[in-house]
DNA sequence: TATGAATGAGAGTTCATTCAT
DNA sequence: AATGAATGAACTCTCATTCAT
């Protein structure tokens, strides 16, 4: 069993190189010229090896997406339940949070993103989508945690923590989309996290009660 | 010529059916499901039928898209091109024309927003591409003008007229994709134009330079 | 019947036109880009009027090869026919009507030289291919008329007047086809006279007897 | 490396069965009847395996082509290096020379000559063609190099060797249609050699200065 | 464990042809 | 007589996937 679990492990390695290798293929060619082969080639494997670790394309393109989610939903957590007296100090970190969850891999992100928006495109799982809204709900409950604190604190609008939420995931979710496409028109300049940090400097401005910022 | 301009008419309509089918595909079963024969069901056609009226699979995305684009750019310019004394009023009238945005074509909207973000996915030509992206242009300085008059008079923070109208736009894009992907779950709930609303409001309340809102 | 007669003869008019179209663009888009949508524009129809006027694309391919091969045929027998008591001066008229069977329609004449090669390309009808072929046989047997003339009278070499007729007839196919192709790639030189001429003046020198030329 | 040596070698011989097996469909059903379908079937593939192997059709294609013009300029070249004193006797051996030529691959011969008739047919891409126009080059000029010498010597009429050997190879192209042709009708009878060999025969005779052939 | 080899299932496209008007 | 509109039948090509070795 010990020997199970050492081949167990070596075989979580190997899965997490081959979805590095997918990574790299979507974020050069985008999620149409990520195939098998290209995947594999980057691998340093063969199609038919990537089968050995992961049932079908899907359940790796699953993966990946799940793991994107999960980084999410960890940041996000981490940041809920540190202690922290004052609730606008939480918001402060926000565009930090964000920033590294778009630098953990801005190409899967996007795809998520799109995917995500439902019958989008691939044939993930619908299991699969239940487990990414479940994260994705962990998530907006996370963030939803931290501005229900400054609104009982008198500090934040009176809106549902939850809209606050959406709207703080919403927003990040539209710059990554809308600068990245800049970007493919203009690759040498990266708005992405300027945007993002002024985005969310103006929006947290709104949502403070009396918009000392 | 009054024939041939009837029979243009009717071609005209006919390639308008076909958009609409393709429209209703592209909602029921996402931009992967929108194969031309299943366009060509949808319409009543044959997919052989459909090359008379459009050049190529591509070419009848570009037509979507492009009519996507234009109705926003339409709307955007209509508004920034209104007499309007107190440029805060001109802001206030955005959520509603985000609003009828949205419902011109929720879904090729969003696969809009996608396919903007680059090596997204689909082959269409780079000169649509390059269309596109003027159109995009337009419509952001277009909103732009509207900010860019807020500042002048004091009213608007102090950020370039660009950012804000990026940021607008991101908002937008982010809600569509981020609420409609929960209506995936849950399709009995439509926050979509909730969300916009809520969202707008507190993100213009954040660029009033005194948060009056 | 008058009418029935005058209305056949307008048949045939509007049959010859639309010939005509048929050489010009397979003249000028070669073989596989002639389509029946090319033609009809190239004739100022529409493709479904075409199919007034032949049964289909191989009727009338056929018609065109047939008129081509007509052509031949009845110059050769022309010539065949003419009184001449020197048998070597038919030989020297030769070249001069091939000059004129290859400017009657070089890019149709390529293509029959091709199609003659048997399961060559097309779905022409084995009724048609056998009258092409008899018409071939006819012009054949022509030539070795001319030939048989001169061996009988010493002048000329003493092969059988088939293979003679033959030799002839290869010789000036693979001119056009070997000269032609070379004005593919520099179509500002047309040797294809001038080449059949030196050519056909070595063979028959090689024919007679004396070889005196 | 040597099994890298290995799998390559066990590769080029699929691709010379599947090479083989378009010679065989060509010849079968001609050009038209060689669909990938139907190449697929006589080399026991299925069509999406040929794909492994070539890149496209068209790509297929041109390896026939090539090959085969290839083996011609091989034969001419071999013949115009051999050591010969008489010049005479190179021209001797030009009628077997194409009779191997005929006989490597009648069918894409035929083809080839067709094909390099420019617009001829297919969408063969323009730098292959490209490499076929010079390798048609080379062995004109290889047959050329013959007849030069025969000139200089005084042998030859003083034709441009050019064309004397255009002419050689149009007649040798025309034989080869015309005859195949006619096989077509009669399959029992094969005239192609023995006209080949005639009507060369009479040619070369021509060619002579003193006609002693 | 890894892969060479093969393929099933489909997608987009083209084009000769038909037929009601 | 002419054609607008539509389509059936092919065809080339791609790619995720399988399986014997």
């Amino acid at each position: 069993m010990a020997s199970s679990t050492r081949k167990e492990r070596e075989k979580q390695v190997r899965r997490q190189e081959i979805l590095e290798a997918a990574r790299a293929v979507i974020a050069a060619k985008g999620l149409s010229g990520a195939t098998m082969e290209e995947i594999a080639d980057k691998a340093d494997y063969k199609p038919a090896t990537l089968y050995l670790y992961f049932g079908s394309k899907d359940d790796l393109l699953a993966s990946l997406y799940l793991s994107a989610m999960q980084f999410v939903v960890d940041e996000i957590e981490a940041l809920a339940q540190q202690p922290e007296p004052d609730p606008l100090q939480k918001l402060k970190k926000l565009p930090d949070l964000l920033s590294r969850v778009y630098r953990f891999d801005p190409a899967v992100l996007m795809s998520l993103f799109y995917m995500q928006a439902g019958k989008g495109y691939s044939n993930i799982a619908a299991d699969t989508l239940e487990q990414l809204n479940q994260l994705a709900q962990r998530g907006i409950r996370g963030l939803a945690g931290v501005f229900a604190d400054g609104i009982a604190r008198g500090r934040l609008e009176m809106l549902s923590p939850i809209v606050l939420a959406d709207t703080v995931w919403s927003l990040f979710a539209g710059v990554v989309l809308w600068e990245e496409s800049k970007r493919f028109f203009d690759p040498s300049k990266d708005h992405v996290e300027s945007t993002l940090r002024a985005a969310m400097g103006l929006l947290f401005k709104g949502m403070t009660k009396d918009c000392a910022g």
